[in-house]
DNA sequence: CTTGGTTAATAATTCACCAGA
DNA sequence: TCTGGTGAATTATTAACCAAG
């Protein structure tokens, strides 16, 4: 990873003003059952919408600071709609499900395209993430988390072989939660699992 | 309180430059004293000088925050150092200890003052509180949510004069949590507990 | 006044990174 | 082949508003 120029005001789109459902479905075909999975959520019972999105991205592992960036909500009250069921306005829960729907696309997309031999990140671009986001930082799952803490308690110091089978262990329970066949790993996007992270991750752990 | 221009890069000083020891005693008598004090912290046990720190800052309610500004050490390291012993240079921890030794003196001479009439503001000002440091944020403590608690059980939605008596009745638990009498309540500062403090606390917890 | 919304700020945690032995 | 140090980023939580019944 490369520091990043820090001063980069260019984030996503329309740095002070709000977003709209327009903003975050720009472009890209299907938009019009988009909408309507949108306006069917907002006519739904918001808490059960957000468990069903807090799910969703629990299973993918999507940080929330990606939805913070790409619908301009503000984290708190986010995190306490997701988590909480704070009561969260129409137009601020429409950005939200628009976020959600468009999400649901292009992570089905990414997982397609993988199946050719496309790097992680190609994948990513080819399946046409929205392009301005930062990228999102790799994030330890629960089962692979658990994959490893089984490792620990029988070794703490893997050699690189074992850890390379780690990898392909987690990545197989990844792609497993996603539903998805293994072969399509490349699809987890920044959550890939690699030799490098299950290195630090025991590190961090012996500490 | 006012929206603060966010945009104000003058914090503290030296935006960009390490601080020194110096930089935090600068000026206030006593300073032989305190690098006696820091010599000798520095010579014995870390994670034994964490827990004293980290109970002081208890004991009074001092946000991290306060620490971070004052010393320039990084917020992360500074809370795994304080609350799990993780290792930290004999550089950095001079910084550390030199921040509490001229915070002890600063908070004792607050209390001295607040004897006198004034206001819990003028108190800090009068007490030579670092001068640049933004005004630290109110936060509850233990002791005073103890019996707001109880009072909630009791009766959720209080009248201005029971509020007020919550009041009086915090800011004496506050007084005794840091061993002062109860009429220096105005050296409590950013803590001095308010009606609408106690107005809020209610709001929120009914949520 | 109070609830519905909403938010800035705080801080524990997570994942990484780098200099040496 | 790490391990001591460190740190940027993430996010639940805390303590505030503010508009409008």
């Amino acid at each position: 990873d490369k520091r990043e120029d820090h001063d980069a005001d260019q984030y996503d789109c329309s740095p002070t003003a709000e977003k709209t459902i327009d903003d975050i479905l720009k472009g890209s075909p299907g938009n019009d059952e988009r909408r309507a999975l949108i306006d069917n959520l907002l006519r739904q019972d918001p808490w059960k919408a957000a468990k069903n999105i807090k799910n969703y991205m629990g299973r993918h592992n999507i940080p929330q600071r990606e939805v913070v960036d790409s619908t301009g909500l503000n984290q708190s009250h986010l995190s306490q709609h997701l988590n909480k069921g704070t009561p969260m306005k129409n137009q601020k829960r429409g950005l939200l499900y628009a976020w959600w729907a468009k999400k649901k696309d292009e992570v089905a997309a990414q997982f397609k395209i993988a199946q050719s031999g496309m790097g992680a990140e190609q994948v990513e671009e080819a399946a046409g993430v929205s392009p301005r986001a930062r990228r999102n930082r790799f994030k330890w799952g629960p089962a692979s988390q658990q994959i490893l803490y089984d490792a620990y308690q029988h070794q703490r110091n893997p050699t690189k072989e074992e850890r390379e089978e780690l990898v392909k262990k987690c990545n197989r329970a990844e792609c497993n939660q996603r539903g998805v066949s293994p072969s399509h790993a490349n699809g987890l996007g920044s959550n890939l699992v690699t030799e490098v992270r299950v290195y630090n991750w025991f590190a961090n752990r012996r500490k």
